[in-house]
DNA sequence: TAGATTGTTAATCGATTAACAATC
DNA sequence: TAGATTGTTAATCGATTAACAATC
């Protein structure tokens, strides 16, 4: 599945060609070429197949792409072919409105159960996944493997939880505390800093550029 | 305040340098060499001294630069001198995740309503904000305009209320719902797509890269 | 003054776009 | 076959890093 290494840039792009292609199919639309491609999702047409091709070649000449396969590849590629068992650290809303979201467990994103501190919180079960006392988080994951770890929690305790779970085996942090955490190798951190998204969209009203949306997370 | 066009890679930067130089404040540090900052964000002083220089001068040969000076520029670069009017469309999870978080407005993004059209939320206060039915939207908004808006709510109405809201004088959308939206030119779209950056860790997971940690949003 | 560190120019590296021969 | 469109190489553009003279 890993042939040579993929540019942050691509990676960047998969996730959205993957719901570009997952509308066309919806659509019910069959083939595609990166032309037609590239003046829906406004990219050129050339970094499509540049992008594609970084993984072989799934188009045909003369016919473009098929829809479905091309989707299904790029969930391969994306890793959504398997089920990932996540936890969640910090019940609040953040939290709860990770666990709410049904499209995550479509795609394979299992949320097995949420973490607090705050005592009231323990023994309830919201949404359907169990809340936890963060004092067991330890003794549940080594009954409850977990793949990847949601930090909704404040950016003091981020870094201390972060140790934690990697020390219980959790391999990827998905981290929407404030703070830029430290990992030891392998371990894949990804950021969601709510924060700074905020900066830019003050940055951008004043400071008009060309055009072109802003970056996602 | 706006000279020459800033690249997108910096201004994505920019906010990272403010939260630093702010931690650093209050550490109650003066002063600060472009190498020791690289040294703590991991990015070269190269880079740091290249972002800055896009503004200006700060630093002080021989010296560095001042702490305190520095992050008061670097937040009148980011707009973070005045205060914006903030909308929440969709008082789920999400929105009342984003309306409680209080350090938002510490920076000076006000949050003065939510709209949503379920009617059992509507007349309630949900952490000090009034949710307001999304009929009355136009109406409220012409007597209270806002600034930015932001999308908590399902993708399927994102782009309607985005037309809504543009046309009612909001130029700032912060979008939380999975999809792309077109807007006129001169309106700020953010997309913060949660989902991409879910896949971005399962892609990462499956395909161990050298290192470094994930982008923001 | 000597030492430190910036501001800035030049060199390198990487990513995007253009072009076109290969081929369905 | 002729037309369409890919895969891929080459050209361009932009961003990062290195180097160093200017200067505090």
């Amino acid at each position: 599945m890993a042939q040579k290494t993929i540019s942050r840039a691509v990676v960047k792009r998969l996730p959205r060609y993957y719901r570009y292609l997952g509308e066309l199919m919806n659509d019910g639309v069959e083939r595609i070429s990166s032309r037609d491609l590239s003046g829906r999702m406004n990219i050129t047409a050339s970094q499509i197949r540049q992008d594609l091709n970084n993984f072989g070649g799934f188009g045909q000449q003369g016919y473009g792409y098929n829809v479905r396969h091309l989707y299904d590849e790029i969930g391969k590629i994306l890793g959504l072919d398997r089920t990932y068992s996540v936890v969640i650290i910090g019940a609040g809303h953040l939290g709860q409105a990770i666990a709410n979201y049904g499209n995550f467990e479509r795609r394979g994103f299992v949320f097995r159960a949420m973490f607090d501190i705050r005592p009231e919180l323990s023994g309830q079960i919201l949404n359907g996944i169990p809340v936890y006392p963060t004092s067991m988080l330890e003794t549940y994951l080594s009954k409850n493997p977990a793949d990847i770890a949601a930090l909704t929690l404040p950016k003091e305790s981020a870094q201390e939880m972060t140790a934690r779970l990697v020390a219980a085996g959790v391999r990827g942090i998905w981290n929407f505390a404030h703070v830029d955490l430290d990992v030891p190798e392998g371990i894949v951190v990804e950021n969601v800093h709510l924060s700074e998204s905020l900066m830019r969209i003050s940055y951008r009203l004043n400071n008009p550029e060309g055009e072109e949306q802003g970056e996602n997370g």
